[in-house]
RNA sequence: CGGAGCAUGGCGCAGCCUGGUAGCGCGCUGGUUUUGGGUACCAGAGGUCGCAGGUUCGAAUCCUGCUGCUCCGACCA
């Protein structure tokens, strides 16, 4: 019975044209019905503030289970062969002719990636290792803030784009494609247009925001020129997020609410990321910040107060659901100088304290803007406040460059023997040195630090190859992980392994059981 | 898009100027050796010299066109 009128519905919005859809949608079924499931109430949804409460009472029914975040392209490499005789870790001794800087060329020697064209790479298995770990950082950071993840295309019809003006403005950089229908497509270098379109067909009244809708989807801009690896590609994985709010007021605690949880984010990876004013680009728009990771070869220059970069959000908490405590946070980080090249000012810059002075450069992995009703009021994305007036919605967006800081990451953190990955993004927990493959006793011992690094739920890499030890070394090294159990015969005999830190090269002598555990509790420290 | 350069086994390169049918190192395969920081030796496999045309008895080499890639600049997450 029920199947009925979802099927006439179902003709009705094929059959129309998107904007007479969307004018009659007043009398279209209610949709909480269709988009909430069985156990939830469509009444109960209501403004932010309440909904984290009715979220939380009806996480049972209405929550996907938490590992639905990693499906599809985010699939989890749980359970793939973790020992180098098995697995796929084409390393290079010597270095790419073709690359330049630090990051490009150790992701070639480390065999993470692979060019295919000028700016386009297929990720190899331990790329696309650190690619998911990065995303999944990213997704659980945007859960905390309350954010809601989508999956929008990444062609997208051209006739969205002629609607807000961009499909003329975008130029050369924008990569357009005709179907058999001789329809014009293009693969999406950004989705303001598309979300906006999804927000208008479904959402009008006030009562339903505050709403931010993220994706972590491949992007395609034409750069003139592609360079430094994956840093400046054509095709990039990027994170980008656009909150929906009835007023001003409320788009700029989401614009906060999105510096914080970014803050988070690359504190997690590892990295000192610094929100500097920025100019706005064609996204359009006055307030925006971009976050900037300092490293010599950054594309852009930056003018800052070295206390910029001292400062930590650490563990404490933060209540995103209130402005005031998030705004708080954003004015700590945003008070001392810091600016790109484009809108430096050198009268506010000669304030600062000469000792705290500096000038450098960093590489961009994010940016947020609050852009008003740029988009909203061309296309007709609306909503009724609480005074019963028609009001174009405020929207923001922000995006993180999701496969540009596996490039930043090694630009941050790394040495003349290779990669030092942060244990937020490494690919592996440890690696497992065997020194004497084929010794049954040696052979024993890693085979049990395998098994029991699994059950504690990290994942190691086994290096059980008939290489010698140096080259086994080597390979570590050059790949990053940063810890190594060192197992051979002559520690065996002492009843220990050798647990060595990557990044200081301090080693300790410690049983297995021991060296177990303490990786254990490292990456507790991680989660 | 303006300027410059490169294209030769999987990778890094030599050979081209002065045309005679391809070589080195690493890697790879088999063997011996070695075994706590890229071991040594022996024997092998692997190349339409980016593509198309031209000159020539003969082209990796000289000429023309094309394609791809890289670097500098303007542009960008």
């Amino acid at each position: 019975m029920a199947a009925i009128p979802r099927r006439k519905a179902d003709r009705r919005y094929r059959q129309r044209p998107p904007d007479l859809a969307r004018r009659h949608r007043p009398h279209a079924p209610p949709r909480k019905a269709r988009i909430c499931c069985r156990g939830c109430s469509p009444r109960r949804r209501t403004r932010w503030a309440a909904i984290g409460t009715a979220r939380a009472q009806r996480r049972p029914s209405c929550s996907p289970p938490a590992n639905r975040l990693e499906v599809g392209a985010n699939a989890p490499c749980q359970g793939e062969p973790m020992r180098l005789s098995r697995y796929f870790l084409p390393v290079l001794k010597e270095t790419p002719a073709e690359a330049q800087i630090v990051s490009h060329r150790l992701m070639l020697r480390a065999g993470m990636i692979k060019q295919q064209a000028a700016g386009i790479y297929s990720w190899l298995p331990l790329g696309f290792r650190v690619l998911r770990r990065i995303e999944q950082i990213v997704h659980e950071e945007q859960a905390r803030a309350g954010h809601i993840a989508l999956l929008m295309p990444t062609l997208q019809p051209a006739d969205l784009w002629r609607e807000s003006g961009r499909y003329d403005a975008y130029g050369q950089e924008m990569l357009r494609v005709t179907d058999r229908h001789k329809r014009d497509l293009l693969y999406g270098p950004t989705n303001e247009e598309m979300i906006t379109d999804i927000f208008r067909s479904h959402v009008s009244s006030y009562r339903d925001l505050p709403l931010t809708l993220y994706h972590i989807q491949w992007k395609f801009r034409d750069e003139i020129r592609p360079r430094f690896g994956v840093m400046r590609g054509r095709e990039f994985l990027m994170k980008d997020g656009y909150n929906f709010d009835v007023d001003k007021q409320a788009a700029l605690d989401a614009y906060n609410r999105h510096m914080v949880s970014y803050l988070r984010t690359y504190e997690r990876m590892g990295l000192t990321a610094i929100p500097m004013r920025a100019a706005s680009g064609p996204i359009g728009g006055d307030n925006t910040h971009e976050f900037l990771v300092l490293a010599q070869t950054g594309e852009s220059e930056v003018f800052y107060d070295d206390r910029v970069t001292g400062l930590k959000l650490g563990n404490r908490a933060v209540d995103y659901y209130n402005p005031e405590a998030v705004k708080a946070v954003c004015e700590e980080f945003t008070s001392l100088y810091a600016r790109t090249d484009e809108t430096h000012d050198e009268a506010a810059f000669a304030e600062v304290p000469e000792a705290h002075r500096k000038v450098g450069r960093g590489i961009e992995v994010g940016q947020i803007f609050y852009f008003g009703t740029k988009y909203s009021e061309p296309m007709g994305a609306m909503v009724v406040n609480a005074e019963g007036e028609r009001v174009p919605v405020h929207m923001g967006s922000h995006g993180i460059g999701v496969s540009r800081l596996a490039g930043a990451i090694i630009e941050a953190s790394h040495d003349e023997r290779g990669i030092i990955w942060p244990e937020g993004v490494t690919p592996f927990h440890c690696g497992i040195v065997n020194l004497r493959q084929g010794d049954s006793a040696t052979d024993a011992a890693c085979e049990g630090l395998y098994a029991a690094l699994q059950a504690r739920g990290l994942e190691p890499l086994y290096d059980d190859t008939q290489e010698r030890a140096g080259a086994k070394f080597a390979t570590m090294d050059l790949i990053g992980l940063p810890w190594r159990l060192t197992v051979g015969p002559r520690g065996l005999q002492k009843g220990v392994v050798e647990l060595t830190c990557r990044r200081s090269g301090e080693s300790e002598e410690m049983s297995a059981e021991a060296a177990v555990e303490r990786l254990g509790e490292i990456y507790a420290a991680h989660r």
